[in-house]
DNA sequence: TACTAAATGTCGTGG
DNA sequence: CCACGACGTTTAGTA
């Protein structure tokens, strides 16, 4: 990993055009060739980047450059597409490289796999006398996140998300409109379920029939805990 | 703009549970105190990192983690939410700090907005004898990208992507429904037009009678070139 | 490889 | 400030 702080502008041509007025900022040179250019600010997203496949090439700034002050000219190419980022550099502040070594990577909990665990686990949640049928229940469109039984037998089918937004509403409807075609299954309705749910998620929702169930994650993650300790 | 190089695991705990193992990575702490922690691959994102508004405090680590090798105990909080990210850092390879001032910021051109523009000035490109009636022609779930006539005056709803995929033709379909309920308007069709529809997208679109059509970006910032140079 | 859904998404804009 | 859609989305998982 190479670091570089300098004074440079930086131009970016592919899926759009961008351009970076000059400015003191790092560059960052990963050891794949990838580049990013971060300012002191704003959030982990660089201004501007070039993803791997790709190389960097250190060039010498045209005639027009080097009177505006340019010393050096990178180019950044990806290798598949016609991505380019261009960097002219006026001033390096400060330039060191080093040997990182690969990274074991990152180990996650807590996402939407784990709340339909836990909700599965917790079926009754949902409703007294609910019963899991199956989780990531196939349909020819995809799986259906829980599909699980009332008190009376009927099917529900339910789908889990972190915050529930309008397209999850449409997934939903797409599955449910799919299962009742199938004899064997419809009846079926639906449970839209998620930690947050939008107003206007709801509201689409609920004048498709679909029941909105909003999620306690810590009160899921909790009893799981207690039931762990039991066993 | 602070940059360190160390033999680091890190820990973050709020929206979800992360864990890195020890290893040798780079730490980016910008001004407003947002802290990066990078790998030397993959792409523009962070392995883990804490956005603004958020606060850096350097603290002894606990006995346990010194008996571990520890040296220092970085701990990074969120100033609005409970989110935290702990550096547990064994050694440090690089330390240095950089005065690197306000960046002027970014500036983007041929993005969907640049799309809609191009197609409204030349809408017969969608057919013969087409007219714009408006650009974000607002409704009550949101504006529509551009409402038109066809030769008849029946009018069109069309909605652009840059890709053109399932959601996409979700949105247009929920425009149409709720446009063909007002009688000074319906009945209205819909035109789904992308630099690129996937099949899947195409066949929900055909499936509920919206025309696809494929935009050629470089087609129509061309014929604009040819127009200004005429006025 | 192609496609879809998730993301600690982030970012801008309009109400 | 909230809600929503775009994003050079990126990324992970699956058919």
């Amino acid at each position: 990993m190479r670091l570089v702080i300098a004074r440079c502008s930086v131009d970016y041509d592919g899926r759009l055009t961008a351009h970076l007025p000059l400015a003191t900022r790092l560059l960052l040179v990963k050891a794949d060739g990838s580049v990013l250019v971060h300012s002191d600010g704003g959030s982990y997203k660089p201004l501007n980047w070039m993803s791997p496949p790709c190389t960097l090439e250190v060039g010498e700034p045209a005639e027009a450059d080097v009177v505006a002050g340019v010393t050096q000219l990178w180019t950044v190419r990806h290798a598949k597409t016609e991505d380019r980022l261009v960097v002219r550099i006026h001033e390096v502040l400060h330039d060191s490289a080093h040997e990182l070594g690969v990274d074991p990577g990152l180990v996650k909990d807590g996402v939407e796999a784990h709340l339909q665990q836990l909700l599965a686990e917790q079926i009754t949640t949902l409703g007294d006398g609910y019963s899991l049928v199956r989780r990531e229940y196939m349909t020819a469109i995809g799986p259906v996140d829980i599909l699980c039984r009332d008190g009376a037998g009927a099917s529900i089918a339910v789908e889990i998300k972190r915050r529930g937004e309008i397209d999850g509403v449409e997934q939903l409807t797409r599955y449910l409109e799919l299962m009742n075609r199938d004899p064997h299954l419809a009846p079926v309705t639906g449970i839209f379920a998620a930690q947050e749910i939008k107003p206007q998620a709801r509201t689409l929702a609920q004048d498709r029939g679909i029941r909105c169930v909003t999620l306690d994650y810590a009160a899921l993650r909790g009893h799981d805990d207690v039931e762990s300790r039991l066993f």
